[in-house]
DNA sequence: ACCCTCATGTAATCGGTTACATGATTTA
DNA sequence: TAAATCATGTAACCGATTACATGAGGGT
């Protein structure tokens, strides 16, 4: 009963879940103030999502008249909906990812996270991270001063940079949350 | 007659032009340890790129019989496919990307783009960075303190970071560059 | 009057991933 | 001798982008 669904679905439960009721309209302006520096979607690809959640029963619509405006579809969190959420936040396999990371998707829904899964979420963002470092510095060591590997080895310094800094972000973060790990 | 391509088919030309003539899973495999960080593609990408390159004729394909191994073919790239690159290298427009970013993968066949327009490219580059870390800062700045926007904040932290990154890595690139500039 | 932006959404296309196939060679 | 791995590729599926459509209101 689990239909497998990619991040972008769980995107926008939850935001649905943080904001309440939207129509897609909104729900892509939240998105772009929020997630997509890390996470972009785009309009249309909202309403795909909001209407196959529709059908699985994750979200409700309700159509709203306008006089002004079009008329427009409120979407709604169900109870189905926040569940399937909160098992993907707790059992959603962290996984290392050139591009865009899921893990940071999840991060930004992190109240719902459980404290010790997301120390363990951070703990593997860390290493991963450390991983990259070890490997882009390897590939710099390997290139430098070859002439002709010129621009992939200035590419690859800067692969570096990004690394360490999700690498002491990580760390940083993880120390932060140590502090105040209150919860229920 | 330009058909109009995504960058990753560019990719596949600029891997062609540096490695000269390769089979598709070759030219996996050289991505694998060259543009992946910044720009992975898939096996099956590849083939079908290569597939679609050879009927616009900016590549030849070659069959190859082997007889311990599966008969392969060999790529190499058209007078009309380094035109196409370099005249994609030259006239690209530069564009601020969340996500994968066109210029990295521009950048990488540095070697191929002339020295003003690759001064332009990091100069749009180094700009957009800039850009991000205003953005992104002002987020931070609007989000501190407010404890329901707890993870939003810390994520956008490390979105002001990587930006920084980039910006000061533009920069000191420029500055190499700028200290050898010799070119035909 | 005209064009742009807001507010809403649908439809078509295409890039990219995942699954499927296969035979030789190495490893456990 | 069974199980990975290598070396090659094809086919099916699906996520994501781009183009299309519409009507009100604001700006020049």
């Amino acid at each position: 009963m689990d239909v497998q669904l990619p991040p972008t679905s769980y995107a926008v439960l939850g935001l649905l879940g943080r904001r309440g009721p939207m129509s897609g309209y909104d729900l892509t302006a939240y998105a772009d103030r929020s997630i997509a520096y890390f996470w972009p979607i785009s309009r249309s690809l909202v309403y795909r999502e909001l209407a196959r959640l529709e059908r699985l029963g994750l979200v409700t619509g309700t159509d709203v008249p306008q006089r002004r405006l079009p008329d427009k579809r409120i979407y709604d969190l169900t109870r189905e909906g926040e569940r399937a959420l909160d098992r993907w936040l707790v059992e959603n396999p962290f996984e290392r990812d050139r591009g865009r990371s899921a893990f940071l998707l999840m991060f930004f829904f992190g109240e719902r996270i459980p404290p010790s899964r997301l120390r363990g979420l951070l703990d593997a963002y860390r290493r991963a991270a450390e991983q990259d470092i070890e490997d882009l510095t390897a590939i710099v060591e390997h290139l430098v001063g070859v002439p002709r590997a010129r621009f992939g080895y200035l590419a690859a310094q800067l692969g570096v940079r990004a690394a360490r800094d999700r690498q002491e972000w990580a760390r940083e973060v993880e120390l932060a949350l140590a502090a105040e790990p209150a919860d229920p």
